[in-house]
DNA sequence: ATTAGGG
DNA sequence: CCCTAAT
């Protein structure tokens, strides 16, 4: 019999576990969900190598050399009085050992910056399209300095409008943050990430006011996903306003571009905030494979698993990434968004929880596992190490997370492992705790807060006399279809707030005031509904009680 | 994924 | 709005 070796890299690869959720991209979207257009394709490894290629570039001393990476090209642009700096052979793929160490901490580990100009939006878009990735969902993050050695040095001052609002962020030195992850068969079933429910415990136990946000963060990554964050706090006065002068029934401006006018109106306004030449800085300190969990027979030789954790590398940066963002610990998911509004280009200490990561391209098109950059000879020792496993009566010598072990080799798929990495590993750093949150930065969590217009309201209330109290999907796809910033969570709770209004006095009513016809038929239909429960159900009242009800 | 309800 | 729990 031939026992295995778990071999395990990295060894906090639980301590983020709060982090650990994946992303939900790959949830059924829903029905009232827009689809995002697919994106071009390209060879994420090339997309590595060119990233890498990128970070590698720089030496401790040229900092403002801008490098931009668009796709498989590296475009260069340097301020007039500083040094060029050589540009890495693309064909020099990236270095995935870091030398000395066990496994691969840093993918790329030389110190680097790569400077961000305003492309940055155009450029990240490019990359967020690679291939896809069937059931597996690793992530790779590639954290940007760090709280703890982060020296955040802004090349202009502090002041938001000042004249120079450059920031130039960078790590002092490469403090080893470890990784982890699991290479698995291939199965049907998603991996066994660090396990959902524990982190949700681990979550609910931790008071987000007062403790770092996960990145991750159980239901809001549901709505949050599809339906954008937030502007930054400082931008907030100025949205409101323009959310406050436009009222917004969804329902009758039938299907428009989402924040066209929002959008449209912003240019004009902020006009002079993006005239303005200003840049972000920032350098990607390294890519870090997270933990990797390996099980290999002992007889294997250690070229085989030399070649094992390679083919876990390179299943994981070949099968389809794009990158993601993540600013102040969220995941920023709106490409549109301008850098400004995200609030990178706002004070430094937005920039300390600021996170690019590699995600499975899940949005594109699977890609057959036969397309992916397994060598010859991964796939042979992958397949021996099946073979054994099979041999070896079933059993995992391993244990927890690798509950899947057991069936490797049970079906055809699993011909190759396919490594998982466990998003806890890669998510950024979350904000230094020693440091309480800033108003802003806790408000810059939040959703930006949107008042419902009376048109909203209106809409509202029509969809719940005729949907009932029960309904909020309905209600959504009904009257809020293209109001893609109203979710269903969104309309319960403005209902739940509309009843209220409805019953405290005038007095004490605040913002917009809503006319007392409307407050009355939302009385009216609240009371309907509540005595209608049964009915509620499925079916909408026969348009004659409705009326009546209105 | 939705719904319901407290914060 | 946010977050959870329970569906």
């Amino acid at each position: 019999m031939v026992s295995h070796k778990v071999l395990k890299f990295g060894d906090d690869g639980y301590k983020l576990p709060a982090q650990a959720r994946a992303p939900r991209s790959v949830r059924k979207k829903r029905i009232y969900e827009k689809k995002i257009p697919g994106d071009d394709k390209m060879c994420a490894i090339d997309l590595l190598a060119t990233v890498a290629g990128s970070l590698l570039l720089e030496g401790e001393s040229s900092v403002n050399a801008c490098v931009v990476v668009v796709q498989n090209t590296v475009k260069k642009e340097f301020p007039a009085e500083d040094n060029p700096v050589k540009a890495l052979p693309y064909s020099e793929s990236p270095r995935l050992f870091d030398n000395g160490q066990c496994g691969f901490s840093s993918v790329i580990t030389n110190p680097n910056h790569l400077l961000v100009g305003d492309k940055v939006e155009k450029e990240v878009q490019g990359f967020s399209s690679l291939g896809v990735n069937g059931d597996v969902k690793p992530d790779i993050v590639a954290s940007i300095g760090s709280n703890s050695s982060t020296e955040v040095g802004a090349c202009g001052n502090g002041s938001p409008n000042g004249s120079r609002d450059d920031v130039n962020l960078f790590s002092r030195n490469d403090d080893d943050e470890n990784f982890s992850g699991y290479i698995r068969p291939r199965m049907n079933r998603p991996v066994p990430r660090i396990g959902d429910r524990r982190i949700r415990k681990i979550l609910a136990s931790r008071h987000w006011k007062g403790d770092a946000k996960p990145w991750y963060c159980s239901k809001r990554s549901y709505y949050l996903h599809h339906h954008q964050r937030s502007y930054p706090i400082k931008k907030r006065k100025y949205f409101d306003s323009i959310s406050d002068s436009n009222s917004d029934d969804y329902r009758l401006q039938g299907k428009t571009h989402k924040g066209s006018r929002t959008i449209s109106s912003m240019k004009s306004r902020n006009a002079s905030f993006v005239s303005r030449d200003h840049h972000v800085r920032l350098r990607i300190k390294s890519f870090r494979v997270p933990e990797l969990f390996i099980e290999i027979p002992e007889t294997a030789t250690v070229g085989s698993l030399k070649r094992m954790v390679m083919e876990a590398v390179t299943t994981i940066l070949g099968d389809g990434l794009r990158v993601g963002l993540m600013v102040q610990g969220k995941k920023v998911r709106d490409d549109s968004k301008t850098l400004l509004q995200t609030g990178i280009s706002e004070e430094n200490n937005h920039l300390d929880s600021l996170g690019f990561c590699l995600e499975p391209g899940l949005e594109t098109t699977p890609q057959p596992l036969s397309s992916s950059y397994l060598s010859e000879h991964a796939c042979e020792d992958l397949t021996l190490c099946r073979d054994n496993a099979l041999d070896s009566s079933h059993q995992p010598a391993a244990p927890s997370p690798a509950d899947s072990f057991g069936k490797l080799g049970t079906t055809d798929h699993s011909r190759a492992l396919i490594p998982v990495v466990s998003a806890a590993m890669l998510a950024p750093r979350p904000p230094n705790r020693k440091f309480k949150r800033t108003e802003q930065q806790l408000a810059a969590q939040r959703r930006i807060r949107r008042p419902f217009s009376v048109t909203e309201v209106e809409a509202l209330v029509q969809a719940v006399e005729h949907l009932g109290t029960g309904r909020w999907r309905d209600v959504k796809v009904r009257a809020f279809e293209d109001a893609d910033h109203r979710t269903y969570v969104d309309l319960k709770d403005k209902w739940k707030t509309l009843v209220h209004t409805a019953r405290i006095s005038p007095q004490q009513r605040r913002g917009e005031p809503v006319p007392q016809e409307l407050l009355d038929r939302v009385l009216k239909a609240h009371a309907y509904w509540s005595q209608h429960l049964m009915h509620q159900l499925q079916t909408e009242p026969p348009s004659s009680q409705v009326e009546a009800l209105i």
